[in-house]
DNA sequence: CCCATAATAGAACATTTTTTCTAGAACATA
DNA sequence: TATGTTCTAGAAAAAATGTTCTATTATGGG
């Protein structure tokens, strides 16, 4: 009942996003101009500037964690590797949230004044994060820190090459492949 | 002659890194804290906000390329390789200038409304090094793309797994050398 | 020792940004 | 249609931030 909601969350974190990239910072007066939301609405729903920054990066982290735990634990001939391609395919279909992502700080974005349910959360976020990569690892026979490199540091440095002027081209995903695979090898 | 100048502006591009660390964004009232200047000093030295801002960033760009390019250009039995470590190398004695161009933003640090001299000089630095990947990537017959992603995407993913927090490890230098191998062969 | 110069210091000022607050709009239910 | 509820709207207030300005300090040269 009530009034019903005249925005989506995902709009007013595209507009996060957008000023992200274009101002380097989030100024709520560009975040309302760029969603046409007004201050009241996005104080109703998200509490103050600080819970905006959380909630935005809350959706990403856990939007893209979702994905690549699912790539992360299928079975596959090249063990990593669908994982290792997640980010490439991430900032293709879902342009915002890999904007906020790659280019939002996380000291900035969930900052110490963010609700205090917002950063447990994030630590859970991490938490299952972490865990799905130490079993990988495990598994693998791999240290821990070339299984880090090869599915978050080398994909996500590969499409900040790119990002966020140009698309990510497709042929970034061969050159990840080539690069990661020797150090997915167990030596 | 006048008075001499009490502090370095390295000190104060410590400051802005270590803020743009703790707090995800530069305060001017944080730098003049951390670095212990006063703001007086900071825009008889800097001019504005922009203006330490911009110097901050071309501080550390300068520096960074000044060692990538020499290590692009000196003779190697592994064409590459050598300015692919630059990067961890640079994060390791250079903590600071590291910490800034891998923490911030160049939207923010060079902004729009920073003085046009220090744009263009930017500018002329970032000419400075593309000149110098292109004639590698020309020289070696590998697409520009991937000298791109192995010399600069790669490393930089690469130590931004450890920054902000712990140093960076000298185990990333060998995987870096694994991942970046295969990209930099002819094929 | 006095002057010119160049820098520092920090309070006062101006501007920008965030937050609050009151009014009103949209919907469900009875 | 009356009522309770939830949301939107945007101006006003509050807080935070950036900038200016005057006084002061330190150095070298006449």
């Amino acid at each position: 009942m009530g009034r019903p909601s005249s925005f989506l969350d995902e709009t007013v974190f595209a507009a996060v996003a957008n000023c992200l990239v274009e101002q380097g910072e989030v100024r709520l007066q560009a975040v309302t101009a760029t969603a046409r939301v007004s201050t009241g609405s996005i104080y109703h729903r998200f509490g103050s500037r600080e819970g905006l920054m959380a909630a935005a990066w809350l959706d990403a982290v856990g939007a893209f964690q979702d994905r690549f735990l699912a790539a992360l634990e299928a079975p596959a001939t090249s063990p990593g590797l669908a994982a290792a391609l997640v980010t490439p395919a991430f900032c293709r279909d879902e342009v915002a949230r890999a904007l906020i992502l790659t280019t939002g700080r996380r000291s900035e974005m969930m900052s110490d004044k963010a609700p205090p349910d917002m950063r447990a959360r994030l630590d859970q976020l991490n938490g299952r994060s972490r865990a799905g990569l130490e079993t990988f690892a495990r598994e693998q026979g791999l240290p821990i820190e070339r299984v880090r490199l090869a599915l978050i540091g080398i994909p996500l440095g590969a499409v900040r090459l790119y990002l966020p002027d140009k698309a990510v081209p497709e042929s970034v995903d061969g050159d990840i492949g080539t690069a990661v695979a020797p150090l997915l090898s167990a030596r």
